[in-house]
DNA sequence: CGGATTGTTGAGGATACTCAAGTTAGGTGG
DNA sequence: CCACCTAACTTGAGTATCCTCAACAATCCG
């Protein structure tokens, strides 16, 4: 809700990289910032896609919910992200439903500016299509980790996945920086809370994690490595 | 190979939508176009990324092969997509192989003309955008799928969408309109083809498909949707 | 006609789900 | 600050789905 936005808040960013101070100018005086509370959601599924975003600070989660009311979780938003590009997608409602898992502030703006901005500034437009093309390749990845492992390795590389994203180092290991219930990594997965307890319960048995209430830290990465790429016999 | 590509091979083509005679002629003057019998690759999983193409007829089967030697189908390339577009995915080579399950024609362009060409031609770069933007909707469908639904219904969607993208309305029903086998579809649900068979035994009994050797008829899609919503019990 | 590819079907078993009961941790209000 | 309440998690037992293994049948192609 500011009158304008300091240019230094975005301009090391990825998506904004390679553009004149000019240029960053106008987009930013397009938009606005925004709050968000843990627990608030920044748009939900089904709902009129009238605005995209870019992720300042914290840390969003992604969901849909099938018609039957089981949750997935499509991915999780990173400070620097762009996130509910409807438009991009061929939508006029956002697909799914972000929520704010640690408080964050995010830059938004009208969705009739997409079209403008896009066409006003091609290395944006470029470097928004890097950003969708790194999804679809994690996307693929995922894809493939459904179709042919088992649930214990698609929890390793979930979990692997979700260190380099939000991975902080700390004494013993390499913690998750944001709260993550055994519910989310079972939804993240395609499997069930059950069986993620089972798992990451005898994977502290062996040392390879610590867990906690919404809590994880991963004390032996190149262990979990190995047990995700089949080298070495899971533990169940 | 030919000396010039005419622009009515490709002027209808959502990708190169809202662009002049002269532009089409710009990026065309840079493509060749080539011919792939069915069985032939076009390009092939880790080799240098060094043409992207648009297929103009034909089909051709997307794959990638695990570290384990299981093949997953990524996706079907249809006439008129876009493909082995490497660069917008930031890779050198290419993540995926793609072969002809039909006889095919594509258009060839180096892939040093990319940059060249997005900047030149600001709509084709919101086409291609868009393009990503389908196919990063029908992977988190799938993703969805795999996570949430049991083998018959992802198999019953799976049909279903190969049915709207290459279907083609027949006496007595929708056909594949090119060969499918039991371990194709197995590779794009995420199964075996032992079980693929037995659910389309089971569909054929019950008068849903038609089945046959690499050949599919959907006899009756109404059904078969209603059983891949769960709205009808499986036949399992 | 023969070989190869594709598909069928059965039996048995493993993975991971469901159902169920309980425990622990954390936050909240008195 | 403690008691309580809820959300998160644990663990066990039973079972369903679907995979693996195996043998065979059908179809296509040269």
């Amino acid at each position: 809700m500011n009158a304008t936005i300091d240019r230094s808040l975005v301009s090391a960013l990825p998506l904004f990289s390679r553009m004149s101070d000019a240029e960053l100018d106008d987009i930013l005086s397009m938009a606005v910032s925004r709050r968000y509370a843990v627990g608030t959601s920044v748009f939900e599924q089904g709902q009129a896609a009238d605005q995209f975003f870019v992720l300042l600070y914290g840390r969003l989660r992604v969901t849909q919910v099938t018609p039957e009311g089981q949750q997935i979780i499509i991915r999780m938003v990173n400070p620097g992200d762009l996130f509910g590009i409807a438009k991009a997608l061929q939508r006029n409602d956002y697909p799914g439903t972000s929520m704010a898992v640690a408080e964050s502030v995010a830059l938004a703006w009208p969705m009739t500016c997409w079209d403008e901005i896009l066409e006003r500034h091609p290395s944006l437009t470029i470097n928004a299509m890097q950003t969708m093309g790194g999804r679809l390749q994690e996307a693929h990845t995922r894809l493939r980790e459904l179709s042919t492992e088992e649930v214990e390795r698609r929890v390793a590389h979930t979990v692997l996945r979700l260190a380099n994203q939000s991975g902080k180092k700390e004494a013993g290991g390499v913690r998750i920086d944001f709260p993550v219930s055994k519910q989310d990594i079972a939804e993240m997965t395609g499997t069930t809370l059950h069986t993620v307890s089972r798992i990451l319960t005898a994977w502290e048995s062996a040392g390879l994690v610590e867990g906690g209430r919404r809590k994880l830290l991963l004390k032996d990465p190149h262990r979990l490595l190995l047990l995700g790429d089949g080298h070495v016999p899971g533990l169940l």
